[in-house]
DNA sequence: ACCCAGCGATAACGCTATTCTCGTGTTCTG
DNA sequence: CAGAACACGAGAATAGCGTTATCGCTGGGT
């Protein structure tokens, strides 16, 4: 394993283990056995090694998923296992963990869009395909852009990890992976006159 | 004016012209004519004082916004004002700083739950009147209860200000509070058994 | 044998939040 | 009115962090 690879797992357990991405550079490369010299050879900062971390936690699931979502062939289905396993998935695993990858996520939405966008592409490009098909199945709602839409449930989505956490404090109810496709169905689907839709983008 | 008032007020300029939340405690107690012996006097740490900040932008515009809601009498106009004119606010006075605060907002999130919660409330009240209403009128959708449609739009209206700046990074398409609103009422119309909704919470 | 790129160990720098010290007013209290 | 508690200003001091720099080693390629 290379000693880029080897940071990044290490940085990869310790977001596991204390759920969050505060840890020092120090804490990662005693841990690693490398060096401080080392880690500065390969990343130009902490930051950029956390932009791997995030980047490979993408590919690495976004991959997976790719996989199971092809073995489905209907595009509404598609997009209910798109949402509810994203969802699930940083239930299961960690959710400190995950709510701090998209925490990060959003100060790179600050701080780098161009970056973030890069690391964000395999994820948009799975949604924005499923989306796409239904459209032009016409499973889904066809007044807003097929990139809006992507852009839409991409944020309900990532939000969802996040404020999850709140749940209870918020307003004492939480949600499930169903509850939050209920409300994604609606809103993706072709618009039936409902109470008010009126843009056309 | 308090000088506990005076921080947060410099803070709040200092937020508004810098577009972030990272400014040093020397750059605000500078700025403010007053001294650091003071600042830790009235808050036990800077992000006492942020949560300041937080809480009384949130209550001035969270009042301001439902005296406007309130000369409106249809449930689903008032909640197309709340969903526009929220995500309108955050672009036309400073896109910037209010992606900074919601990120901070996020951060609290995982750390200090109850605080948020606490801080969002007033905004949170606002909203669960709205919906409640509009599902006793049989405008919204009941299959939900309403403390989950609550939390799904607060997140998703936060995640939209946030996200706005992605935008056109991300796949090239950025939306309107128009777009927005028309994937909001989608999501929260009764449901016409569309393309599948099939959960009883 | 020589070279040099990559490495380990460790000190050092700069920036930040936070605390501490000391001396001065200011205001409440008896 | 006298005195004490308190808020304050100015600034030094502390501690943790990311980042950079120094120095000496080693191992493979020429």
């Amino acid at each position: 394993m290379s000693r880029s690879e080897r940071f990044i797992t290490v940085a990869t357990e310790l977001l596991y283990e204390t759920g969050n991405l505060d840890f020092t550079v120090q804490d990662l490369v005693e841990r690693s056995g490398l060096s401080l010299r080392s880690f500065y050879q390969h990343f130009a900062s902490k930051d950029e090694l956390l932009l791997a971390v995030l980047e490979e936690a993408i590919r690495s699931y976004v991959s997976s998923l790719r996989g199971r979502i092809e073995a489905e062939s209907d595009p509404v289905r598609r997009l209910e296992m798109y949402v509810t396993e994203f969802f699930g998935a940083s239930q299961k695993s960690n959710r400190r963990a995950s709510a701090a990858l998209s925490r990060y996520l959003l100060t790179l939405a600050g701080a780098e869009p161009a970056e973030l966008a890069r690391v964000l592409a395999p994820q948009v490009q799975l949604l924005s395909e499923i989306i796409d098909a239904g459209c032009r199945a016409g499973r889904f709602r066809t007044d807003l852009p097929v990139a809006v839409l992507t852009n839409l449930i991409t944020q309900t989505i990532m939000s969802a990890v996040e404020m999850d956490v709140l749940g209870s404090h918020l307003t004492g109810a939480s949600y499930t992976a169903p509850d939050l496709w209920a409300f994604v169905a609606g809103g993706i689907a072709p618009s039936t006159g409902g109470p008010a839709t009126r843009h056309q983008a």
